[in-house]
DNA sequence: TATTTTAGCGTACACTTGTACGCTGAGATT
DNA sequence: AATCTCAGCGTACAAGTGTACGCTAAAATA
């Protein structure tokens, strides 16, 4: 029962995630993707790609579960991080640009789907990142006594700024993507103590 | 000279634009956008289209200009408003959010370009929203007597959020939109406490 | 061992795309 | 009035697309 042929299978429909998640990069997205040059990239004739994947739809879903995936695992690399005695601030903002330097391309699938043309692409990719930031937000409430609607808005508005300066600091370098990571944490820091602020005041 | 031959090669750039413009819309970006179905929607032959732009990405280019000049009128008018005794924050939030109801591809445009595949495209629409931060920037200096580089930042974390919320708004009507443009009043409202006391502490 | 299942292939087809090329006729210029 | 300019057209082509259909061979099952 070693199951030769879907563990064959299994290995060639990863043949087509990486081969998509290759092909995506700064002057290519997801919807430019050609069933076929994917096919080809892994290896495959055009036909047997339906095999696989009902559609290219259902190919990039696929592949907005994954990059979600990494997004956890990131939360969780964070977290660690932090426990172990970091700055909650910029161990954060490390381990995100971390996650746009090792894994870019996961990186622009969420952000360009996230307003993308497909109803079903966007709210995946909001469904992803509401756990991050409800997992951002849980963590503030319990670290700082406010309310949980603030502490949820505070988050929102966290990743939403994160995101953002991950988006530009994918077309920047060295000196200048420095500069970036300062402004960004700087912003941060300006959410947190006004969050603190007006929870404080809303709990009275 | 009534220029009749220059005046109606005017009307038909005009008509390939908004075309173009229309043709954008949830399911719809710019890359998607098909010179020929353009050209059709303008009541052209497709290769009269070359009379007029060089490329698709000349006329979009040109899009992200009229949206920038949109962009422009908008904050003018927020002023206005807020000079004539509004609320700063409700008031801008307000006017944007008249922005993307009345020209929704315009935003569409701006927000995914901004991200989008062509680098051209990045640096204009990044170009357009920098113009944006500056202004508010200058009028959060003016106003409450901080230091310029902690303007630029607060202004830039507004933007960012307002942007964003934008982008969600697209998708919502009703109640649940409501709630997140309160949810974005509270946001800068952090943004601008946290931001005013960081920017105080800073002078000294 | 005989039978069924299925991943992958090749061919074929109907479309759509951008754009090269040369023509026309109505304004502009002289 | 004679000439020039040029916005818009029609034809044509090569390239690329998604996918329907039927085949094959090897693994799975009986």
């Amino acid at each position: 029962m070693a199951g030769v042929r879907a563990q064959q299978k299994m290995k060639t429909r990863q043949a087509l995630i990486a081969a998509a998640f290759n092909q995506l990069s700064a002057e290519h997205s997801f919807s430019n993707l050609s069933l076929r040059e994917v096919a080809r990239e892994a290896g495959i004739a055009p036909t047997s790609f339906y095999r696989h994947f009902k559609d290219m739809n259902e190919l990039g879903l696929t592949m907005v579960d994954e990059a979600g995936l990494t997004l956890r695992q990131l939360m969780r690399q964070a977290r660690r991080r932090i426990a172990s005695g970091g700055s909650v601030i910029s161990t954060s903002v490390l381990t995100f640009m971390e996650f746009i330097d090792n894994q870019p391309n996961q990186f622009r699938l969420l952000l360009r789907e996230r307003s993308g043309t497909s109803k079903a692409f966007r709210s995946a990719v909001a469904r992803e990142i509401k756990h991050f930031i409800l997992e951002l937000a849980h963590y503030l409430e319990g670290e700082t006594q406010c309310d949980s609607h603030h502490a949820y808005m505070q988050a929102e508005a966290m990743v939403t700024i994160v995101f953002t300066s991950g988006a530009e600091a994918l077309d920047l370098e060295g000196q200048s993507r420095e500069e970036l990571v300062e402004r960004l944490q700087w912003q941060l820091r300006y959410i947190s103590f006004g969050g603190y602020h007006y929870a404080q005041k809303n709990s009275k």
